[in-house]
DNA sequence: CGAGTTTGACCAGCGC
DNA sequence: GCGCTGGTCAAACTCG
């Protein structure tokens, strides 16, 4: 089990190994990771290819490749002026991530229950529903594969975990 | 037997 | 209202 208190990205995951503990089979995808959210706060540290950027869902850390070529941002906030507070408290507290890979269980660190699944319109792939299993801790992530390109997972996380890194 | 998953039903918000 | 859509519930089921 892992003890690591920062958050682990989803694409710290090989097919060979689905434990958080083994990574003797562990490889960094190719383009392995892109993310959303926040485009107002951090554009200018993530195009300036730094390599840690403050995760504003938990406050722990992102490793990320901040190469233009494999990094995009993905689902753009509006920016309308009609944007309600809460609409906007709702959306930073709303993250998303595309990785590339074959499977949909990403190991992130935490340890998460299926509560629901749904095909959504527009897209022939599933969406799934999770919620943190620690009881008491809100945060809910939706995993679903990426219309445009199959090979890639989308996962969303929404909430902030009131406890460190479970399992 | 307990924990997690599956799956159809249910519900709430939104646009018409 | 009404129907569509996305999100959640919960009973039945599976698996270790």
């Amino acid at each position: 089990m892992s003890n690591n208190s920062n958050f682990r990205p989803p694409d710290e995951y090989s097919p060979e190994s689905d434990r958080a503990d083994d990574q003797s089979n562990f490889q960094f995808p190719e383009e392995y990771f892109t993310f959303d959210g926040w485009l107002d706060d951090y554009p200018e540290a993530f195009m300036s290819g730094s390599n840690s950027i403050q995760n504003p869902v938990n406050q722990g850390n992102y490793e990320v490749n901040t190469s233009a070529e494999t990094s995009t941002f993905l689902h753009r906030p509006a920016a309308n002026e009609s944007e309600t507070v809460r609409e906007r408290r709702e959306f930073r507290e709303r993250y998303a991530f595309k990785t590339k890979s074959e499977v949909e269980i990403l190991d992130d660190g935490y340890k998460w229950r299926k509560y629901g699944k749904k095909m959504v319109k527009n897209s022939p792939n599933p969406r799934n529903y999770y919620r943190c299993s620690v009881e008491g801790c809100p945060v809910k992530k939706r995993v679903e594969r990426d219309n445009e390109d199959p090979s890639y997972v989308i996962t969303t996380y929404e909430g902030i975990h009131n406890h460190q890194s479970a399992s």
